[in-house]
DNA sequence: AGAAATAAATAAACACTGTATATTTACACT
DNA sequence: AGTGTAAATATACAGTGTTTATTTATTTCT
């Protein structure tokens, strides 16, 4: 009919309007059955209006991939400033619980970022880097600090190998000034409570036996007794 | 044209073909991509024969994550095999070495088992549960052997509560006899060494600091200390 | 052996999906 | 006022899982 509604009938900020649209279907349905033609149905336009705003459906995902990692970045710089930073000990369990908090809280963001829901989609590390690096922050920071007043216990780990130069000073600029021990400690501790929440998320622990719960705050206790001295 | 080739000119066992072409085309393509057409077109039939072998492509799926248990199990259960019984440690450390080799050779598989890589499917618990439970057996015989040999180094875990007893039970039948604290710690251990291998397989580990290796033995390592007594 | 029943395939169609192309038109600027 | 641009539409294509009706090879029964 009308191949063009005014001004008026727009959605005033579409490209925001798509992206929130996205999130309310993600979080009904799962980020498996995101779909640019419901979306597009949900907004009142067609399909094809959203190629104005997104090139293709991938840079769509990788947009709320973006957000979601602020969202979970923000979530961690929080919890970690709830607590005096002379405080690291305190400072590290705060955002552990955080982290579990924030992926119950949206398991559907978590699996978005941390699994790989979207057949055959595959995201663009150059794009995504600066919110994944801040996103992480919090835990380096903290684990920063812990080594630069000597209470970590850790031995020595693995060298910055020359090739990956690039790639950390790049870390550094969105995911704050660190040794790459520090770096490499935070990732064994990402690791571990991903371990635990994915699991958990997906629905693979049996449901029987110790709960997530259970499994989270042995962890967390775990990684304060081996990381941290006195 | 023809609306049933001769016997002669069909798979002498389809259900079997489809699976294989199914794998074949997971392990091009990406579980993602899996396709009842793209299957039945390499196999030189029409897509609905397929239904003749599995009620719909969530059958399939189920169909397949079973027999990936399967292997996955068969890898598990070898590698315990592989060391005296009488040397638990080591038995230990080689699970968890089979584990990530797997994986890697076959990412696809594990990510169709442990991740949520196809839209909208879950798996069916009840299906699942005994190929999942056996496949897990290996690491929770080699720690039930610890306990009752008074080598298992941990306090007390959280109890079966009652509405749990039918499942924990049901496991047993096929994940073999043990304590629920043996079960408890192997889940602990089983979501540590799943953190680092799914991050990896992900690609979600920056491309710098530790690798894969580093962090994989740092862990096998950490959770020798922490679980085993002497 | 011939007829009936069964089972396994095909063909065609439905409702979806992402995406490309060409077209239309509201809006902004000169 | 006229032109150019940008943002929407309409249309179309190739792909998906699934349903239905149809055909026929094979098996079973009499």
């Amino acid at each position: 009919m009308s191949p063009r509604p005014k001004l008026s009938e727009q959605h005033p900020d579409l490209q925001t309007a798509i992206k929130e649209t996205a999130w309310k279907q993600i979080a009904e349905k799962g980020a498996a059955a995101l779909s640019l033609r419901a979306i597009a149905r949900e907004l009142g336009i067609t399909a094809p209006a959203i190629y104005n705003y997104f090139p293709d459906r991938d840079a769509l995902v990788t947009a709320l991939i973006i957000d979601a990692y602020r969202s979970f970045g923000d979530s961690q710089l929080a919890a970690r400033d709830a607590i005096a930073e002379n405080n690291p000990k305190e400072r590290l369990k705060a955002i552990g619980i955080a982290y579990r908090t924030w992926a119950q809280t949206y398991p559907q963001r978590y699996q978005l970022i941390f699994g790989t829901p979207i057949p055959g989609y595959e995201a663009p590390m150059m794009e995504v880097l600066p919110s994944a690096a801040r996103s992480l922050s919090a835990l380096v920071s903290v684990i920063e600090q812990l080594r630069t007043s000597e209470k970590l216990n850790i031995k020595t780990f693995a060298e910055v190998k020359d090739e990956y130069k690039v790639g950390f000073e790049t870390w550094k600029t969105y995911g704050g000034e660190a040794d790459i021990l520090s770096l490499s400690v935070a990732m064994i501790i990402w690791a571990r409570v991903h371990g635990i929440v994915s699991l958990e998320i997906a629905g693979n622990l049996p449901p029987f036996g110790a709960n997530g719960d259970d499994l989270y705050l042995y962890e967390l206790d775990s990684i304060e007794k081996e990381f941290i001295k006195e």
